[in-house]
DNA sequence: CTGAAAGCGCTTACAG
DNA sequence: CTGAAAGCGCTTACAG
């Protein structure tokens, strides 16, 4: 293995001097040593030790990203976007990214993020329970995403949730549709909550109500969406699922079934995934815009490392409605 | 911070001992003298530094996954679903995960490998151009997934594409489709050749040839699939693409010009995703086993982690048909 | 612009 | 079963 020392050797002069020309600390060593180290550096392909580094500076250019859902995370394809473009956001940076899946077992996280120093961290899923805990024990910039924690000074990006709930249950009661359906009631998520909170309280202010029996859980099993969807004696027309994957599925079943959409009912989705733009009928959605928000968990993540001390910030983005061919509009009955 | 030293001292013992305790170094330490440690570690909640552990030891508890396909990698149902269970089999086994994502530019790899020292690598993507190059700078263990190189003493985690190809063919043979189209031509990718290869063969043994105008790139735009799946002048009646996802894009395609699927055309797909199980129709599909595969490759890298000098080895998994909805049996003309 | 000294928090290799 | 010494490969903080 390469050192500093045998640079500095071969180069004949200090670690420091070296270490400066590796570090391009600036105007501190003159332009023709730098030249003839930058010559052996790369002749004897010289990589610094990371980890002596982060020793000696007690740092580290190491970014965590911490995401609840157990092995399987990533079936998710927003979570999966989510991780595809913070990696390569935090790289774009010279960091590097160490991915930890957990599966609600908030206990290692604190402990894997204490034994590699990490500069900081970003939280994909759900954490509000053990947020408090988790931010008491790292004193490290942590930015989280889609929270509706309580906490005072959180660093988060989210989305509208609720304007998304409250767009679909206007675009449905727009087309005539009075007897609603939603799918994704959960106890547990306040990110569904909130979807479903807008979605009711769009429909109250519209004389509409969503009866209870036509809510669904998130990914409810086949035989409830028939129960529901199918065999109740006065189903609903139009149903809003909070995400495409579930509205894609809550398709399916449908149509096992011989209904057809949007002219039997109709269905929205939630998230705008490439897949909504594939499927038969194309999902008319609900879109959010991953990659910006992506973007963003970075960009706060790096302004809290680079500069210690800067105010914590909720940053909230927009969602919007995407039009395609999943709903219909009813006829005057 | 706490450190080694700090509890050494709290516990009047010297910092080996403590090491000793914490690196679980059997039958050195009195059962007193560890429990009386092990009190003091967890009450001032210590937790080794992975830096200077890793500098002193000069080895790490790193496994860095090396993903090619830009910031989008995970835009790929497969890739995402690999990386998931990826991540999940390496934690399992106390070890952390970095996530390379990289653009086909391989320089920085090795660099990356190097600074973060770590114990070995998973490939994901096609990187045969650059193997030899990577392989000889990293003398380290290193898996790969799906690759066709040449290389000897390559250790790989494959899955037939070939086979695949041919059940594929088989099936639309079988279903009496002679006019056949494939999707999922391509130069690059020897995945991709292998199933074109496997596909072609057992249409030849079957006496059915397939016509190079009947060949689409992988991912084709819209107006090429509609040139040769719709406006030929002898349109094929059976369809293969190489993954469900681009095999649900030519349904929608098609299906945007009024052709039913099954009913005028049969379209399969490969890989088995759970898109396929809820698409309309649902999706004929030769299925591969992602979590196997990566348990595989994760298998196969502590191996040579833990026993330098273990054989290197090519491991083929077997893929199997699975028949939905997609494909029709074709009446004699 | 350059360098000598000390130290980051551990483990290795000995010695007892 | 326990410990003192040396060292991993860097950076920090000074000094010149």
């Amino acid at each position: 293995m390469v050192t500093l020392k045998e640079i500095a050797e071969a180069a004949g002069v200090s670690v420091m001097t070296v270490s400066r020309v590796i570090n391009n600390v600036p105007a501190k060593v003159s332009e023709e040593t730098r030249a003839r180290i930058m010559d052996i550096i790369s002749e004897r392909g010289y990589v610094p030790n990371s980890f002596a580094r982060s020793l000696s500076s007690r740092s580290s250019r190491l970014v965590a990203l911490v995401a609840n859902g157990g092995n399987n995370v990533l079936r998710s394809p927003y979570s999966a976007s989510m991780v595809g473009h913070i990696s390569s956001f935090v790289q774009e940076r010279g960091f590097s990214l160490m991915l930890f899946t957990v599966d609600d077992d908030y206990e290692d996280v604190t402990r894997r993020l204490r034994t590699w120093n990490v500069a900081g961290a970003i939280f994909l899923g759900l954490f509000d329970s053990a947020l408090k805990r988790i931010r008491k024990d790292n004193q490290i910039p942590l930015v989280f995403t889609d929270s509706y924690s309580t906490e005072r000074q959180l660093t988060n990006v989210g989305i509208d949730d609720y304007h998304g709930g409250e767009i679909a249950a206007k675009h449905l009661i727009d087309n005539g549709h009075t007897k609603l359906a939603f799918v994704g009631r959960s106890a547990e998520s306040p990110v569904l909550r909130e979807r479903m909170r807008g979605f009711m309280d769009a429909c109250q202010e519209r004389g509409v109500t969503l009866l209870e029996e036509r809510t669904l859980p998130d990914n409810p099993p086949a035989d409830e969406i028939e129960r529901v969807l199918l065999k109740a004696s006065d189903p609903p027309t139009g149903v809003f699922a909070t995400s495409d994957f579930v509205a894609l599925q809550i398709i399916s079943v449908l149509s096992d079934h011989g209904l057809r959409v949007p002219e039997d009912i109709s269905v929205m989705g939630f998230d705008n995934l490439e897949l909504g733009a594939i499927s038969r009928p194309k999902l008319t959605t609900i879109k959010q815009d991953i990659e910006k928000k992506a973007q963003l968990a970075v960009e706060l993540l790096f302004e809290h490392i680079q500069k210690p001390g800067t105010p914590a910030q909720n940053m909230i983005l927009d969602v919007f409605l995407v039009e395609r061919a999943s709903v219909g509009r009813l006829k005057n009955t």
